[in-house]
DNA sequence: GAAGATCATTCATGAACTGAAGATAAGGAG
DNA sequence: CTCCTTATCTTCAGTTCATGAATGATCTTC
């Protein structure tokens, strides 16, 4: 440490310069105005501080570029009987922008399309297999998939696109480290796709996806700080603080699924022991039924139809059955104690897909996360489980694009 | 989730008033010339990305205030052979301020007095009784300590104090929930010390502390991004990002020492099983030591002693003692494993007083740790080990002041 | 219909920052 | 030594951004 014995020695943090610019008013006028769905100008101005004429002029300057008009006739909520002057609604001009939003995974490919108020237009699907693939396969199920949403809804050009998959994505590179569903490593998936698809593109992990949905449409329209954690081939998570999604410092991290929660336990299909994912994901239930449920390993289901019967099983009373779930049930306990050891958020959310399997979502669970958390003199922390659909990822994926889109018009 | 399909409905981050505000120029300039040590208008101009015209007006205005000044005569380093108008040199003034920072601990509490520069120009050290004790007890021992700094350099008003403490400790709200030094619980420490000291107080976790004076210091100086984890009587740990000391999102958060490790696992002192406490700390060694030496566990010598004996046996090839180091290394391996797979920082200083016990930070551990991560594509994170004296505590204790002391004359 | 309330706009003003031009202080070339 | 080049620093007028105060608009209440 520097004890400052001689010369000029210098303290305190050296900031990047990302830390020190802050959004231009416009920026977050029209932001604030997205996010409310409808505001008043006096709305505006009492929630961002700032003066009356400022929003006048601001709001005169948005609707003048076409990204917001007033809207006639409509009453805002959340507003007794008026006294005064009544308020003019204001919102995004839905048509300033589209986006598209797409969702790559193990078993379905799913994409929606958004206006700029983030409203969803169409949606497309497509079924996809398992397993990884050439970069080229990939692209081509992408580009055939957005073509399918461009049919569905004819003229609108997508002003950014936001593709999120499972695996290793570094967001700010644009580049996928590792995914279960491509052949190779380090690829610069973002610009590939950009090139390819003729708009500008971003990439992301799909925990952050599901995470940027709960932000964007979700739980972040009240909350500005909770932790999202996902159980299905694996495990992951995501973060929210302060209304920012949490990246790692290296734009990774939030590995939740391969957090070690035991020396030398289970073997995951990262290669390594005791990943809490080894406890939790499909494939670690699966291969404990075939033992559980007295099948023969070498004629069997697909794990999915194997996690069913082990899970009606378990309903039904088969006690081996029942403990595969009860014990995983306990490591999603530990694990989620850790989330909040660590990060402290005041809201955990459950989400995911695959909600089917609620003996991991029962009470005992949730009651032995908050005995497995210290105490600490502050209120437990909130649980919910969002049971969304299968669209949500892509809702999330569109939020990243319409991020995008609005850096450009608008500038961050 | 919200689907849009009917009303207004809104979407997007409803970010909260904090996150809005940048710190004042005035402010960035006077930040930047303290970390650089000195620095010429013109570096300060480039750094900033602020014209040179800016620093003139804002640089002028702090040397009226008496905050910053000119240093006459000095070659700036990391410069070559001047072509053209030689730079001025500007620095704080360190006589501007003077901030007190103390760390309360275990063994001993430990203040410095530094000046608005951060240089510490005076340090005192009282012995303490491990325990917990009443509030008043504490609050006469702080003021005995501060009584100390003060006469060993008499006349220097201390605009703030920084106080740290083991415990869970809420910075924002000034609060200790609870803290092994503390009777009771929920204490508003901030305001009671406030009180009785007659100056402005801000109070955290000793983790953070550490984690400051690193920031301010130490590796800060080089890096904006790592964690740092510290192993003594607990384990704890603190993360910077982006050169801002990250807290839980509810001011807490951060609880390494209790991140489960294993379900049902050894008891911790915090009542609970399996946290990493319970495998790495003082105690947990301790406790396993009169076993492995064969000592009646009745005529026990103080965990310390045991320690030394203990690491003593081990280095001369006991067996037994060697395994207790040696398990204890692979559950630090695996902890910070975890730590890196969820914040994925691109350093991690280990640091904290006990570096003694050099088993746990032997080459082995930290590459069993490297073998624990996920790749990822990216460089593995680095360590380094840093064995700073007693007084980096409360260094870090200062810089907590010393940003309550500028945000009080340059606002935040 | 007058009073009161709330929202929105206009306009002059002020603060913050900038660009351009010039002053200053060195080294280097001739 | 003089002039040119280079880089730092200062000056100053101008732009941009946001504000406060005054005004107008439009509703409810009495």
């Amino acid at each position: 440490m520097d004890d400052g014995s001689e010369g000029p020695h210098g303290a305190g943090p050296v900031l990047p310069a990302s830390a020190r610019t802050q959004p231009p008013l416009r920026r977050q006028v029209f932001d604030h105005v997205r996010a409310q769905g409808r505001a008043a100008r006096a709305d505006v101005a009492r929630a961002l501080g700032i003066s009356a004429a400022s929003v006048t002029a601001i709001t005169a300057d948005l609707i003048g570029l076409g990204l917001l008009r007033e809207v006639e006739g409509v009453s805002l909520d959340g507003r007794e009987a008026a006294r005064g002057r009544p308020p003019v609604a204001l919102e995004i001009v839905p048509e300033g922008r589209h986006v598209i939003g797409v969702k790559l995974g193990d078993e379905r490919h799913t994409a929606v399309l958004a206006d700029f108020g983030g409203r969803i237009l169409a949606d497309a699907a497509r079924p996809a297999r398992p397993g990884r693939r050439p970069l080229e396969e990939l692209l081509e199920e992408v580009a055939a998939l957005v073509a399918d949403l461009r049919s569905h809804a004819p003229g609108q050009e997508a002003a950014a696109l936001g593709i999120g998959l499972p695996g290793l994505v570094d967001h700010r590179a644009g580049r996928v480290a590792w995914s279960p569903l491509l052949d190779g490593r380090d690829l610069d998936l973002r610009d590939i796709l950009a090139a390819r698809l003729g708009s500008p593109v971003q990439i992301d992990n799909d925990s952050n996806l599901l995470t940027l949905a709960e932000l964007w449409f979700g739980a972040g329209r009240a909350s500005s700080d909770f932790a999202v954690v996902t159980i299905e081939h694996g495990v992951g998570m995501g973060l929210v603080q302060g209304g920012r999604l949490f990246r790692g410092t290296r734009g990774m991290g939030l590995e939740l699924g391969h957090i070690k929660v035991r020396l030398d336990g289970a073997l995951c299909r990262c290669g390594q022991r005791g990943c809490l994912e080894a406890y939790l994901a499909d494939y670690a239930l699966a291969r404990e039924a075939a033992t559980a449920l007295g099948r023969d390993p070498r004629q069997s289901q697909s794990p999915r139809a194997m996690l069913d019967t082990l899970f009606s099983e378990a309903k039904a009373g088969h006690e081996p059955a029942r403990e595969i779930f009860v014990r995983a049930g306990r490591y999603l306990a530990l694990g989620l104690a850790n989330v909040v050891q660590l990060f402290d958020p005041g809201l955990v959310i459950l989400s995911g897909e695959r909600m089917r399997y609620d003996f991991l979502y029962a009470e005992e669970v949730l009651a032995e996360m908050q005995r497995l958390v210290l105490p600490g003199g502050r209120p437990p922390v909130r649980v919910e489980v969002h049971a969304w659909g299968d669209l949500v990822w892509a809702q999330g994926a569109a939020a990243l694009a319409l991020m995008a889109a609005t850096d450009e018009v608008l500038g961050a």
